[in-house]
DNA sequence: ATTTTTTGTAAAATATACTTGACATTTTGT
DNA sequence: ACAAAATGTCAAGTATATTTTACAAAAAAT
């Protein structure tokens, strides 16, 4: 799967850690760097609320318009 | 939960039955029925395959500015 | 250079998304 | 009114998202 560097970005604009972000959006680290890391498909109310945190919407965070999208 | 009514209606304007969108998207009719009526939770890549089937994008199906969304 | 913070990752356990099969109710067509 | 198609829902099972604990590597700070 594919990192999301976007995210990535974005938290780093609002200098948080992944920890920070974790604890804001009541989740693991782990849980946040895997959905950095692309290791695997978050729940949406989990992207709603990671989005919320960083101040994006969906399409910003985890909307391409290119095809992908592989099982 | 609250109900996906821009869902629905997305679906109604293409004339799909949930049965239909399930098959284009690989799902079961029950789960579609399920993200619907907002019984659960579903996973980004599921709502981002919803989304090209009904050509639609995540902010408008899935993103709603007011607040909420209760654990 | 050496602490301290941040991040990657892994194994085992738990929670929950999603399936399968089945039946009841509602809606649509004739 | 009747039949057919579409939808709601439930229980039991399977797949996978998320947690917990833990350790190693990378980056930042002093």
């Amino acid at each position: 799967m594919a990192k999301n560097l976007r995210m990535k970005a974005a938290r780093a604009a609002l200098d948080l850690s992944q920890d920070e972000l974790a604890k804001k959006v009541k989740v693991t680290r782990q849980t946040i760097s895997a959905v950095e890391n692309g290791d695997y498909n978050p729940t949406i109310n989990l992207c709603i609320d990671i989005c919320r945190a960083l101040g994006k919407t969906l399409d910003e965070l985890f909307w391409n318009d290119e095809g992908g999208n592989k099982k």
